[in-house]
DNA sequence: CGGCATGTTGAATCTAATCAATCCACGTGG
DNA sequence: CCACGTGGATTGATTAGATTCAACATGCCG
């Protein structure tokens, strides 16, 4: 059901390229001629799987949605959180087998693109190849960032970590501000994302309450003290590679 | 001083492309004709550095280095590997602030090449360029491993996961054979690799050693039992995306 | 041959995991 | 309107895997 709504979904993958990146007009045109099947899935649903070969490309519109591998006896890894304006398989372009799955956190709108047509894309106008390109190697900087915390930052600051970095991504493409933003992720999510337990995970929670540095409660951060969180955590946005770098 | 030897350098990077994708004539006689300015640098020497805003490229001709983040108080996260073959700051195209460090573990020789002639490479050969972004891409899914088992993984297991891959790895470009490889790394690097103590590497490679998995001594990686070693890190190769999939 | 980096081992300690309840908010149906 | 069910959050008690500290051995290089 392509519609008004829609334009304005699929300006949400504008906007996010337009925070790493500048478009010109017929670039932005050219995106926005995309051909989408938009879909509505529920909370906790996978996109694609691992071992899948994909023809597509999801874009989020709206809702949150995870990369994940799973290992034996039910253990899960959170590889990346993915937010509106992202396209998490987006390597399945030139990696036709899916090494990871991809599911939503909560309900979620995604835009389905063919490969085809961004191969086209890509060929039409080299400069949105090579943006493409750049979004893949940010998600790359972001692995990197993460194993740096997992291995070698304490519970604590691997959790302040990643509210600073969700933070300033949702900014970027218009969805946080006031030190307020979603939150879609359950503290077992926290805990699969940075290598801890869902009960270590709601102690340090409380820590933090208790020391005035954030709150998280019914799908929300609240920022209480931007600075001392990034100081907590040792927080440098470089990784993030944002074109116009927020109030960090 | 290009020489004779030199053309069988950057063959390393054909060996290496070959290994994850297909080339035509035309493409490999392109990469060959890549001008490249060789340096022989000595061991645990930064090639790039966290902040650099490299214009050129650097090949691993022979030798090993590493990615790495430095993080307060001495803290180190070694986040890849690299053999001869790889270009281990190829997002630099991309991505013109470095987010983390490139450095030798051994003696090296590398093969730096300019921005610019890789760009106009993939300008004239968008295949090359759709390959190079796929190397990317690889390295990306490496991380990914890399992080659910730092995540999620046994110390044990992930001991054994890093020399699946990376046996694989060697493999794939001729630098291995017989489950013997160089393995030019100190128990420190291993512990900074893994998100573990060097203590604790030790304690386990001892361990592996009892079982007769492997044994690691003067930088030689001998596997006495892949079969084993696969079992025990549950290492499923389809992650390296390597063309002609080897004996795993 | 001497010096320094690396490897090895033991003992004590600690961070975070595990196990196990209990609590709470929320939605549903009787 | 309230009992019930459910998923998530919270807390306590205990344990385990890995760290830390410290000493000593080994081996490589100039």
């Amino acid at each position: 059901m392509p519609s008004a709504s829609d334009q304005h979904g699929i300006d949400m993958l504008i906007r996010k390229l337009e925070s790493i990146a500048t478009l010109s007009y017929e670039e932005r045109q050219a995106i926005r001629s995309l051909p989408i099947r938009i879909h509505v899935l529920g909370a906790r649903q996978d996109i694609v799987r691992d071992g899948d070969q994909p023809a597509q490309c999801c874009l989020i519109l709206s809702g949150w949605a995870c990369r994940y591998k799973l290992l034996s006896q039910g253990k899960r890894q959170i590889l990346s959180f993915h937010i509106p304006g992202d396209i998490p398989d987006l390597q399945s372009l030139q990696l036709p087998t899916m090494d990871h799955s991809v599911a939503t956190m909560k309900q979620a709108t995604v835009a389905f693109i063919p490969h085809e047509c961004l191969r086209n894309l890509t060929v039409d106008f080299p400069n949105i190849g090579g943006l493409l390109w750049r979004d893949t190697l940010i998600d790359g900087a972001i692995y990197r960032a993460w194993m740096a915390g997992i291995g070698r930052r304490s519970a604590y600051e691997r959790i302040a970590h990643l509210f600073c970095e969700l933070y300033l991504k949702l900014q970027a493409v218009g969805l946080a501000e006031s030190y307020r933003c979603p939150m879609p992720v359950t503290q077992m999510d926290l805990a699969d994302a940075l290598g801890l337990t869902p009960v270590h995970i709601n102690r340090v929670l409380r820590e933090m309450r208790g020391r005035t540095l954030i709150t998280l409660r019914s799908s929300t951060l609240v920022i209480d003290a931007w600075d001392d969180l990034l100081r907590a955590s040792e927080f440098d946005p470089a990784y993030l590679h944002l074109e116009k770098q927020a109030a960090a």
